[in-house]
RNA sequence: GGUCUGUUCGUCUAACGGUUAGGACACCAGAUUUUCAUUCUGGUAAUAGGGGUUCGAUUCCCCUACGGACUACCA
């Protein structure tokens, strides 16, 4: 096998897609499985699609995601730049080779020439048959084609696909393509800007940074054999890189490709990052953010679409590159479904140290402006630990322990607050008021003991006390809440809870 | 419309001619938990349809249906 050399292609028109992370993924578990290279290069040959901040992001995304860069923008290496945008000069030789061996040809049509073309013939393309109604170096003569060049007219170079030959490609995911190339349009390579497009840019870089392998989205299938093509022209069909087109990342729900949209309306993020919009100033929630581990992601990312054919689900990152293969990606589109990273987040959050878990609170509360000792969020994070997905749990959750409930859950009042809960509340309360300091064990003894006397079930009021002390109708182990929270702060909360919810009984 | 491509539980998927079609998420039920969650146990649930090939098709071939991608001087 040679060399493995991959690369991951963003252009930077805006956020990095969940799905491109997980093409960069794929990428990164290949190269790092056989001793290769993952690069990372920009394509930036559209000027008015260019987005700044993009870049940045990206690198950062995929720094985040664990995703390594060895070449490439950001770390350099030995065929630098990588940035297509400051390899221009490259492409302009290759497209003028191709024209001079007669694989390519300058045309010089308008934007409206070109659509009267479509207009005229149905299912217009611009190739073998319509190629000879327009205007470009093939209808045109020597001189005249000279003579516009040298003027200055804008043009752009064309791939001349051949009428009538059969295409083939092998692709590792979907075995052998076949295309006519009659169905094959003659691209622009070269616009008029004088930069180039996609498919030139793409297949002369992949061919100069020796790149073995190239594994992308789905949507460039149709593509392919075109960039075969090029190849062949180039003289470089025996260094081309074997294809491996992923299947796409499907809407959870109904039929699509996943989009920005789908996230907003099912609530879950599509960027791996926080993105601002440099034009609408609006900020999209990444995963980072919304608090989702880069390990959690990776596993769930690395699932879509791919399996290890075991029964074995949870994967860090060494064990996806050891277990990797590009024989085992699906064909099928993958539908997103979140349920299945939350799992993921949930797993990964708590295989965490608990100082690491105390950090997260700590950070939470930092961001609140409230104070915590260390004692106080260890014991927090030991009772909150089994019902947490996100870092962020332990304070949204857990509020409670530093705020006292202003308001008191409506269905717990109606349901469970009577004279009864009243009596033993009151009683418990100044049972514990002057007892020594709240623990666990003594809480519930001294609260059985208060029912026991009042001849009233534990279970009745249990729910009303959590309650009255956290405001609402589920949380961590109560008897131990109490213990955090101590005493004092007990007796004050049921108290206030006896006062203000008196008036709703009675 | 054309070209390419795909189709196993609700979802991600396993089974590369012979299995009671397996696992995970989700869901449901039971147990534990004085609540909720966790945990444990169990359960519901799939080969798109029709033809072939074969002793035997989820698996190979064809057709149909339904998806998806592409169809720009965007990537």
């Amino acid at each position: 096998m040679r060399e493995v050399r991959v690369r991951f292609a963003p252009s930077p028109t805006g956020a990095l897609h969940i799905g491109g992370v997980r093409t960069a993924l794929y990428n990164y578990l290949l190269a790092r499985k056989y001793n290769g290279t993952m690069i990372l290069r920009i394509e930036d040959t559209d000027q008015t699609r260019y987005v700044p901040g993009a870049e940045a992001y990206i690198v950062e995304s995929l720094a985040w995601a664990g995703i390594k860069i060895d070449e490439g923008v950001g770390v350099g290496g030995p065929y630098a730049p990588y940035r297509q945008s400051e390899r221009k000069a490259l492409y302009k030789t290759y497209a003028q080779k191709l024209v001079d061996e007669d694989h390519a040809y300058y045309a010089f049509d308008t934007e409206q020439d070109l659509e009267e073309m479509r207009k005229r013939t149905p299912n217009a393309q611009y190739d073998g048959v319509t190629r000879m109604q327009m205007k470009n170096s093939l209808t045109l003569s020597g001189k005249e084609v000279a003579q516009k060049l040298s003027v200055g007219e804008k043009y752009v170079i064309r791939l001349k696909v051949p009428g009538k030959e059969e295409i083939h490609l092998t692709d590792l995911i979907r075995g052998s393509v076949t295309v006519q190339s009659s169905q094959v349009d003659d691209k622009v390579l070269m616009k008029s800007d004088g930069m180039p497009t996609y498919h030139l840019a793409n297949v002369v870089d992949d061919y100069l940074m020796k790149i073995s392998h190239v594994i992308r989205g789905e949507e460039w299938l149709p593509s392919a054999p075109l960039h075969v093509l090029l190849y062949r022209y180039l003289g470089w069909e025996k260094e081309m890189p074997q294809f491996a087109h992923l299947p796409l990342l499907l809407k959870p729900d109904g039929n699509g490709k996943l989009s920005k949209r789908d996230a907003d309306k099912m609530g879950f993020p599509i960027f791996p990052l926080n993105w601002q919009d440099p034009e609408s100033g609006h900020v999209a929630i990444g995963y980072r953010e919304a608090g989702y581990l880069p390990e959690a992601l990776i596993n769930f990312l690395a699932f879509l679409g791919w399996n290890p054919g075991t029964e074995q689900e949870l994967f860090s990152m060494e064990q996806l590159i050891e277990a990797f293969t590009l024989e085992r990606i699906g064909k099928a589109g993958a539908r997103f479904d979140i349920q299945k990273a939350q799992w993921f987040n949930q797993h990964y959050l708590r295989s965490k140290s608990d100082d690491v878990l105390i950090g997260y609170l700590l950070d939470s509360l930092k961001k609140e402006n409230i104070d915590c000792s260390q004692e106080k969020a260890k014991k927090i994070v030991a009772v909150m630990k089994e019902r947490v997905t996100f870092p962020k749990d332990f304070w949204e959750q857990g509020k409670f322990f530093f705020t006292a409930p202003v308001s008191f859950d409506e269905q717990v009042v109606s349901k469970k607050w009577n004279d009864d809960t009243v009596k033993v509340l009151t009683a418990f309360s100044n049972e514990i008021k002057s007892g020594s300091n709240l623990i666990a064990e003594t809480a519930k003894d001294t609260l059985e003991m208060v029912t026991s006397k009042l001849g009233i079930k534990t279970g009745h009021i249990l729910q009303a006390l959590r309650m009255s002390i956290t405001g609402g109708a589920s949380g961590p182990d109560l008897m131990i809440t109490m213990e955090i929270l101590g005493n004092a702060e007990v007796f004050k909360r049921i108290h206030f809870a006896i006062k203000t919810l008196k008036v709703k009984v009675t």
